[in-house]
DNA sequence: CTGTTAGCGCGTTCAT
DNA sequence: ATGAACGCGCTAACAG
């Protein structure tokens, strides 16, 4: 895609000649209407238009200037899957927001394979990035750090130095958990995120809950066992199936592993809306009654989540609104001070229930 | 967000001052590996680094070379509108993509006003635009003909001499239209996205239809109408209620109207899966069954459509596909010639079925 | 109100 | 293999 019109040449220099003024003056007419006389003004701009001029060239006013009006966006893994994410989803919408109402554009970097990573993550003509649950030690995190500009960090709790916004997930998740065990469930499982970054499945060890590279699954989790722990219950027990990619298939499956298992959990903790489903339609497809049989509570109260039949009984976190904050905080370059944590809540519906008296 | 580091200040000239060669070769250190000796190279890239030198400045770059890196986006209607509609989303998905593949940066540039739109798309970094759904006459498209940078257009089949990417919306319409006649339905209504871009809602007449500045909708009404006629029914008979935004909301008070009149339709021809499901909404609220008491069919198959109960009957159309083609075109540079057409297909699902027969 | 003078940071000839 | 020179298009100071 290279561009190769003759006619783009065009320039400030070639219209300055045409009216017969100079290039500073053509420069003021489209940028400092005060700085010159109207009918002057308007001359030039009469001349520009019938010269085909299209306006400033943007790549020479942001060398110029220094900013390029546009920010950049980071996900964690590629877009494509971001964009199938419902998280992520209301996320963009949040930073979407304050970007149209700043002007701002978006520059949505993809970020792909490690080589590539750095080439694309340099060449980004931003005024600076919004990081997206990046995992503890990626290139990604590494290269923006490299470019010295304004950023704000959403969902890396670990990350200082940063105007930051996030949730407290370990007291979210201990809520939910909470929730469960006032229903008297004695037997929980868990269904994750990802811990670390590789795209490994199935159940979960310590040390790799130790070693986390995505801080918000290990405080979720933490947030789980304390609760487990404080109901007299031993933490060990609870059975951890991690799911990759956030993909409700892949819950699906964990569920069913889960659910085959004896004693079979009363109750399951999913750590977002997305597995919760997947685990709903495993229990489904076993027969199981929800929430009869089986208790299921979510996390992010993603739109989906209230409309399913039984409807998500799940901890709502403020989506939108986090993508509409780390904006505004990136647009106003707020210091790290002003980070914020947002607010979650308990909703109750239709998933969970009192615990099964009369179990196998 | 200015960026004020005088950190960053570390350019090509002061590493190429510290390793004691000329510009040049540090350009090539980093542009042109095979310009030099290894081991020269490899000093200079160990300096810069020590320099704390973020690699060449983008701006700089892009100046010099002349693009980007990047694909420029414009949307019809505002951002946080469209990363709440699913259409816009698989779109989306598409474009992200190819666009991954391709390590093409995606520039969304927000359409809001009509005094900042130009400001906002003339000043966008971008080697090209894909163009989504603007209506015919819009200040956007207007602006992003003057950059005269490839264009790629996508859903406004009125527009030429660029590559597009389109579907057959009168014949999609039509096959929807004529699945449910061949069900014996006698009383249509048609639920519709815009005609016009004037928010607008409520009852269409002929003369909205024909200055129509949204071709699609235009096409879909047409091929619904087709059917109609062609089936020996009357067209004029058939209530036509327009629904702003795309919003299920709108479609729900559109339906709600349509529902409570008599001769009450029984079925609704929807453009839009959303709206569709609006019109379950409102079947559900009236205590109608469907498909027993009405038949709706909707348009696009969006996620959603399968998982809601009832499974919506619907025209698939390949949303994801059209992004990822749009963004191949445009990456391309291909000529308008290679515009493409895409398929779509009836899928019939639970919401539509035999008209009711003993009917009031 | 207008024009002159300087770069912004980089990539690319064309010499050597 | 390396460097000198040039210009991409623009805007910010300053001087008239």
């Amino acid at each position: 895609m290279e561009q190769d019109n003759p006619l783009e040449s065009v320039t400030l220099k070639d219209i300055a000649k045409a009216v017969g003024v100079s290039r500073t003056t053509v420069s003021n007419a489209f940028n400092r209407p005060d700085q010159l006389s109207p009918d002057l003004r308007q001359k030039i701009l009469t001349v520009a238009t019938q010269m085909g001029y299209l306006g400033p060239n943007p790549m020479g006013r942001m060398l110029r200037t220094g900013h390029t009006g546009a920010i950049g966006l980071v996900f964690h893994d590629s877009l494509s899957y971001a964009f199938a994410d419902p998280t992520a989803i209301a996320f963009l919408q949040g930073v979407a927001r304050t970007c149209e109402a700043a002007q701002a554009s978006l520059l949505i970097v993809p970020v792909v394979e490690d080589v590539a990573v750095q080439q694309t993550i340099q060449q980004a003509a931003v005024d600076g990035f919004i990081v997206y649950c990046l995992p503890n030690q990626s290139d990604a995190m590494t290269q923006v750090l490299r470019r010295q500009l304004p950023i704000v960090v959403v969902d890396q709790p670990n990350v200082q130095g940063f105007p930051s916004v996030y949730i407290d997930d370990r007291q979210a998740a201990y809520e939910a958990a909470a929730h469960l065990l006032k229903l008297n469930h004695q037997r929980l499982a868990i269904i994750s995120l990802e811990f670390l970054d590789d795209y490994c499945t199935g159940l979960v060890d310590l040390q790799r809950i130790q070693n986390a590279d995505f801080p918000i699954t290990q405080r979720r989790w933490q947030g789980y066992v304390d609760a487990i722990q404080e109901a007299g219950l031993e933490a060990d027990a609870v059975l951890v199936e991690e799911c990759a990619g956030n993909s409700e298939e892949s819950a699906f499956q964990a569920a069913l592993k889960l659910l085959k298992s004896t004693p079979r959990p009363t109750g399951i903790l999913a750590m977002s809306d997305r597995l919760a489903i997947g685990a709903l339609r495993a229990a489904e497809q076993l027969g199981l009654k929800v929430p009869a049989d089986l208790s299921v509570v979510g996390f992010d109260d993603i739109p989906l989540a209230s409309r399913i039949r039984p409807r998500l009984t799940t901890v709502r976190q403020p989506l939108t609104e986090k993508g509409s904050i780390a904006a505004e905080l990136l647009l106003k370059n707020a210091p790290a001070s002003k980070s914020r944590i947002l607010k979650t809540q308990l909703v109750v519906r239709e998933s969970s229930g009192l615990a099964p008296t009369s179990a196998e």
